[in-house]
DNA sequence: CTGAAAGCGCTAACAT
DNA sequence: ATGTTAGCGCTTTCAG
């Protein structure tokens, strides 16, 4: 591999002047010219890592997600690809699977890897920032907020999504619309469960609402055991609003395989449905603006690395 | 960010000992542990990009996909981060979006940054492999071949999978099946569409194939496009082969548009649709053994990075 | 087994 | 505007 030092001589200035050219800093054009041939003759790139280490700092932010085959997740990430894209940085993508070990693994590579920064959608309530931050590295959280870290954070209105599903299932003339939402502390599924309950207990005062939420694991086999149970209440719902995609795809299974229609359950669905291929199976879908997430994330970074100060922002998008 | 220096004065040891007990070197155990003690104290992190520049690799491994948004090369992508964490590499993905420049962008970054190796499911049929190559970066193929460089391929037997497909839907009693496949010129398309018209050529002598098979982008709205195209036939197909599964789901759409059942329009999908919440909608699905291409292409690239040595590898999965 | 010292390729003072 | 030079933090000969 060449390098500025062979490009000099080919081009007869000093290693300097190579490095100005390729940083546009202003050169004498003649010079440039000689530079930019010497190396396009040499096959010249820089050397990124040198540079990263002279700089201490680099063009590449990461991105860690919790689940890399969640349509969600991917066109969040196809957002903040778009905005990195064109303001010249690139994105690593890196999957946390939902796993504190993993999440923190990462942290640390973006950190002894000198990354410009970083978005995250936390796996917990305390990502290991501490170090990060400390060092100066800015950070931004997508979806869950991170309730111990002075970081920007980008968040749906869960609550009124909960609400807004629970509300048109029924409009759509159901009775009794039950909840399966995500994990015990997982912020999201608290909010959504929240809108869902409001307007459940304002609909059934004698009931109690906690007879019809359950709580999964925002995958497939979370929303099969959820919707088994509701199922086998003595007084089963007859709609159910549920907090995401995937758990949405159990539940519908466990129908299918009963034999329930549309009409005997009814369901809605927070977060779009990948292949909207499910128009005959009645569901209510409430679209999530996922990709909107990720560049309004990506935009708070980028600005962040330009060296935005002032006090964290939160800014939560429209439903 | 504490450096070797400042452990090894710490430690009362010299910075190379530092550097041995981070790297797996022997070394006293008494200095071992204090060097650790010290490392701890303050919260010391190797500088991988130091270590990069200086090793001139790193146990980084890109993975270029053409669409992060297409379950199946999620799938796949899973498959190559579980070996490469196994063996201690991370896995940087990128999305080159069926994009020649993208595609040639990363792997420029590739080079620039100094990756061990290059998994790639390239978006063309030439990949701007030579640089790496000519420098010794180590680079696997996955899902479609390139022709003119001696890079490890991992490939399915798409002609197989096409003729199966097509069997499964005359054995399903369909009389004239037709077939949507992916791009011309694309390899995996030609191959899936050759399976398909073995079949259909061997079962009406007399019919020209071409007037049914279509070419779709593999896209949603080139599955939407390339139906609606073989239902406007005069002798419109009583069935169809889908090549891919976004495709698919662009062709369902089009028959639940159109109130068209499954017995009416038999359909089978090369590749796994997600979230198969389709088992009503009768699409015959011939699963692909995405994860398991990622792993293969995975292990042909950590042989190559630990040294291995001799011809390119070309690995069919069995389907 | 350990330490001293020379770079890896680049950038950014500083000096010209 | 350009050149000289000193590192960025680490690994790795080479001596001891």
């Amino acid at each position: 591999m060449p390098t500025i030092y062979e490009v000099a001589r080919l081009a007869g200035v000093s290693p300097a002047t190579v490095s100005r050219v390729f940083n546009g800093v202003s050169v004498n054009p003649d010079y440039a010219d000689r530079v930019r041939a010497a190396a396009a003759e040499l096959r010249f790139t820089p050397n990124r890592t040198a540079r990263r280490l002279r700089r201490r700092s680099s063009e590449v932010i990461a991105l860690i997600i919790p689940d890399i085959e969640n349509p969600f997740f991917t066109s969040l990430a196809r957002g903040v690809e778009d905005r990195a894209q064109q303001a010249g940085y690139s994105v690593v993508l890196c999957d946390s699977d939902e796993h504190h070990d993993k999440e923190a693994t990462y942290l640390d590579v973006v950190h002894a890897e000198h990354m410009a920064g970083v978005i995250l959608v936390p796996a917990t309530d305390h990502p290991q920032l501490d170090r990060l931050l400390g060092q100066g590295t800015p950070a931004v959280a997508v979806d869950r907020s991170v309730p111990g870290h002075p970081v920007d954070a980008v968040l749906l209105d869960n609550e009124t999504i909960g609400r807004q599903a629970t509300e048109r299932l029924y409009a759509r003339g159901f009775r009794r619309v039950a909840c399966i939402t995500g994990p015990h502390g997982t912020e999201t599924a608290q909010q959504r469960a929240a809108g869902w309950q409001a307007e459940f207990t304002r609909r059934h005062r004698r009931v109690d609402p906690d007879r019809y939420l359950e709580h999964g694991d925002y995958r497939v086999g979370g929303g099969r055991a959820a919707m088994t149970a509701l199922l086998s209440l003595r007084t089963p719902p007859d709609a159910v609003v549920v907090a995401n995609n995937s758990m949405t795809v159990g539940a519908l299974e466990v129908l299918q395989e009963r034999d329930i229609s549309p009409a005997e359950l009814g369901m809605a669905c927070v977060g779009d449905l990948p292949y909207s291929v499910l128009q005959r199976s009645g569901v209510e879908v409430l679209p999530l603006p996922a990709r909107a997430l990720g560049t309004a994330a990506a935009d708070l970074l980028l600005a962040r690395i330009a060296g935005e100060t002032g006090p964290p922002q939160r800014v939560v998008m429209p439903v």
